[in-house]
DNA sequence: ATTGGCACTCTCTAAGCTAGAGTGCTAACG
DNA sequence: CGTTAGCACTCTAGCTTAGAGAGTGCCAAT
């Protein structure tokens, strides 16, 4: 077997060295050095072949030294060949899941919901916890209803599975009278109460490049308020629940002010937040960034945990965990993991 | 002139010194020692007669010495009592004022303003701006509606203002059907649309006390709903908004972590913060908390400067900033002040 | 009452030193 | 040829020392 010092396949034994080193570093938060890494790996090495092998390491960037004695610490790249290929998670035991799931009584309202699993995984894990509040696509519209504001404003409720409601304020061109809204409110409940939202934009686009023809007045009128009801407007931007935040403010990674100071900028500016968390949404399982993988810089000495949280029929967001790098990942992925499945669970519409 | 060391009434020269070391200790942060008292004081003494007066306010509470040889700083009590005789605060020119008004827009919805001040506070003052979120005593309501939900829940929408929307679900005893509920509507709409909400409890009292011999089966339970509609459910606790936190992450009075999580603990308890605020409600003007007066401990070497904001008929609620003790409270103070006024003022019901 | 003088106290900073930890290299070993 | 013991070297953290600077409190003189 030729050492090859570049190849990204690791020699088993210098895998083994580098599980040994990251669970260290989990644990204790200090750089390792070759001997005590030698007492903990398990191998029967001399100090000096572990030194070896961890210049080998060293030199393909999975660890790093702080300064020249000061042994290592591993690299954000030791950390993904640590998630990808050495970790192994134990999953939560029965018991422990039926806990969780005390906190999801599928009776409550949506935020509700939302906001207790943002706090459970804050609590779980003493780290940030974070929750995608859910746009839906789908949805049974229940009920359409509309209520005169004054000149030119009208109030649209738009109450989708049983707890949802939404309420907009539609800008119109021209004055609706009350009897008038209740006629288009009336339409627009025979054509649509029991229809996904999927469903409605669709029929709603079809209705518009249609013949305008075989339309009467009130149609017409009342599809392009439905129209203007169902696109979601620009500038409500997606948003998110946190929990814990102030748990980072302990991690020594983070007493540098400044730092700490950005991150929680981020964190009341959301456009960033929100956008990695999107990202997230593509993939099933459970996801994780680690430091600068994201790309942004205030995630350096951050990992982020996500998992995304589906009904039966759709996919509704993203929730995770936010913390330093160095977090027990085999504890934290399966409890992103269950709490995603129970919020989604708890939020499948009911019959 | 005797002097009585112990006396709160200062001297004329004590009163001037001290004013001096705030207004320096405002600006530059630093203990101040007799000689540079003396300089920027403009009395004409010597730095020993500075220092026996230096003394004598130590004494009498106004001042404190970090240790032997540092100079010295003032007490909460010294910020005090700067600012309830020493202060004299600029009002803000004219123009200044107009540059602020402009964002507040009569025509947006309360929540935008609301958001707007929060962050006007905290952009002007470098510090974190919260404005409590009215719960409006007064109001006329414009229109009342019910959509059934499912069995035994209701929705409950009430438009108050022209702006302002609330929902409510209720939970019934039973079910009621749809011409029911708009049976219940039309009945509470006749009685109730353009009347206050204040107006409105008083009526529902009135009628619940009533002999119920003259009311019809429809009229007592649309009483009934109505009072619970009218009735703000108890966990649902007052908020506010808060910008700018993270302002406060800058100053070195917070360099200690510990204390600094505290806070943003605190922040998002809500609990203490509000009731804090709570007290400002009943007084006019605006009103300063330094440091541990507020008798919370998460305040120490905090201040809080605010103001009530009110329409022309109602209080609404409670606005201002929080910093560091060491604030240029001359400026704050204005700032504070015209910002409620202007709140207030945009949020006027349009006649 | 005010002031100049003075000894004293305390902090802050820099510099120097040591112990400890860990490395990389080399030469010897099996 | 991979592995290992030995060793010189490097770097940090913590401790001590020393001096400068700032400011005080007190006393005696004005």
């Amino acid at each position: 077997m030729s050492r090859k010092p570049a190849d990204p396949i690791l020699e088993e034994r210098a895998q083994q060295l580098l599980k040994a080193l990251v669970q260290r570093y989990i644990r204790e938060g200090q750089p390792t050095g070759s001997r005590t890494l030698t007492r903990e790996s398990g191998l029967n090495l001399s100090p000096a072949t572990v030194r070896n092998i961890m210049a080998d390491l060293e030199d393909a960037g999975y660890l790093r030294s702080p300064h020249t004695s000061a042994g290592r610490v591993p690299t954000d790249r030791g950390y993904r060949f640590f998630v990808d290929s050495l970790l192994t998670v134990n999953p939560l035991r029965e018991r422990e899941i039926e806990q969780l799931r005390i906190h999801f009584d599928r009776g409550r309202n949506p935020e509700v919901l939302i906001d207790s699993a943002s706090n459970l995984l804050s609590w779980l894990t003493q780290l940030a916890g974070v929750v995608t509040i859910p746009r839906r696509h789908m949805g049974s519209v229940r009920q359409l209803g509309f209520l005169p504001l004054s000149e030119r404003r009208v109030l649209a409720i738009l109450v989708v599975n049983e707890r949802e409601v939404q309420n907009r304020v539609l800008h119109t061109d021209r004055d609706y009278s009350g009897t008038e809204l209740e006629h288009i409110s009336n339409y627009l409940n025979a054509e649509f109460v029991g229809k996904d939202i999927e469903q409605i934009r669709a029929a709603l686009l079809d209705a518009m490049n249609n013949d305008r023809k075989e339309m009467t007045e009130l149609m017409s009128v009342a599809i392009e308020v439905a129209r203007r009801l169902f696109t979601r407007p620009e500038d409500e931007d997606d948003d998110y629940v946190m929990a814990g935040e102030t748990n980072l403010m302990t991690f020594a990674e983070l007493s540098n002010i400044e730092k700490l100071k950005q991150l929680f900028e981020a964190f009341n500016q959301k456009r960033e937040i929100i956008h990695l968390l999107d990202r997230c949404l593509t993939a099933d399982g459970v996801q994780i960034f680690i430091g600068q993988e994201s790309g942004y810089e205030v995630f350096d000495g951050l990992s982020l945990v996500t998992s995304r949280y589906q009904t039966d029929d759709e996919v509704l967001g993203v929730l995770g965990v936010i913390g330093p790098t160095r977090i027990p990942y085999d504890r934290i992925i399966p409890i992103v993991d269950v709490t995603a499945k129970l919020l989604g669970h708890a939020l499948n519409p009911q019959h």
